[in-house]
DNA sequence: GGAAGTATTTGCCTTTAGTTAAATGTCGAT
DNA sequence: ATCGACATTTAACTAAAGGCAAATACTTCC
């Protein structure tokens, strides 16, 4: 059995696929590599691909004319993710694609992948569940960025990156022009807002580590609201 | 022939099944009124069905705790929309389904309809379809949020709603607090920027109602950006 | 170890958006 | 025609977010 098709068994997606299927499937698909920063495909192209992330980590991004970006999404090893393109003939990209790291990637064209899912309702509802699910997380950033003001989203980030830890340093992983990017704003903005975090014993900050003190006070935050 | 199984005919979803299964999934639909204002699901509430609407107007919205809302998605006669519930048990709503007017729906169970799509890959196809045009939607306002000032998103709007009228009045058929839930701001700052608009001399604006008086620059304040 | 390049921090200023409150207008019911 | 409910308009003020620039610390590469 190839590598891939045991990897498409443990998928979400592809996991209700027989065997043989799998191996089929694993034949067409497409290797392809990326190196870091490289992007994969541009805002507003078509691109009808359907792809799985065989390793690195892909980020799918909006950026403003004026350089400003936001990022969307993230994908590791094994994620499922697609072109508008593999679903509505050439409808452009809404986001753009981009290898966080060195990437490589398991790409289905349209034209191959989109018969075997019309006759195969089964994988095609898995599909459909977790775009249900992308849609969840899409909509908790519409949520975000409506009703919650910077420092609630920017606490949130924190959480999730590192929520798993309290009262120790770990290092600061992220510049702040990431953090920025995945909460839609400056640096500057980001900077000013961890160290008022700071002044109210919320987190500790130094200039390469960061530690949570209050895991209570930062949830509180998440709760913000603007009228 | 029954008339709603007529609807399902001319429906993007539903339109390639046979004539007999379409009399029986009419059969299955639950018919079901809603008075103007009536919540039809509530924000966090399990919901698990897919429905179409017969007549009337449904708004899905999103509310902040401090009553500021933002509608999403405006659904009108033969659009088809479900709860998340009907695609992940358990899964709460992400927004409010509300009757802006009075409406009737044809309902789906979860139940009853999810083993009729996982046998046909076809039908799941399109209603996978169909989920791939709201999700761009959408991602435009994710990209608007992000990205355009009130005064950008203001100007999308007016284009939308009265793009295809100029230099006639048209009776301003939106209050302020109605046109400020679907930028995500307040209605004091739709008033000043209609007036705004008005002293540049994009739009001609009275109490009651409106003209569209250089479409051009309108849509130039639709690229707008903020850095 | 030192230089160059990059990232962080900070202060000061501008712009954008929201808050509050009062004045003004519209429309339907009586 | 008048009243009351509701919607719009406006002003003055506050708060949030961003822009710009300089100072400071890390990192990396010789």
């Amino acid at each position: 059995m190839s590598d891939l098709a045991a990897r498409l068994a443990l998928n979400p997606v592809f996991g209700s696929l027989s065997e043989i299927e799998r191996e089929q499937l694993a034949k067409l698909a497409i290797r392809k590599k990326y190196e870091k920063g490289e992007w994969i495909a541009p805002y507003g192209e078509k691109w009808p691909h359907l792809f799985m992330v065989g390793k690195g980590t892909v980020h799918a991004l909006k950026e403003s004319r004026e350089g400003r970006s936001l990022i969307v999404m993230q994908l590791g090893s094994g994620d499922i993710f697609w072109g508008i393109g593999f679903f509505i003939e050439d409808a452009p990209m809404p986001v753009l694609l981009e290898a966080y790291s060195s990437t490589q990637l398991y790409l289905w064209p349209r034209e191959t992948l989109v018969p075997w899912l019309q006759a195969n309702g089964r994988t095609t509802w898995n599909l459909m569940v977790l775009m249900v699910q992308r849609m969840m997380r899409t909509s908790d950033i519409v949520e975000e960025l409506a009703f919650q003001p910077v420092k609630g989203r920017l606490a949130r980030m924190l959480l999730s990156l590192y929520g798993d830890t309290a009262n120790e340093y770990v290092p600061r992983n992220l510049t702040l022009d990431e953090m920025a990017a995945r909460i839609g704003t400056k640096r500057e903005m980001v900077c000013r807002l961890l160290y008022e975090f700071a002044e109210e014993g919320l987190i500790e900050i130094k200039r390469t580590e960061f530690m949570i003190a209050d895991r209570e006070k930062l949830e509180q935050f998440t709760l913000q609201s603007r009228g």
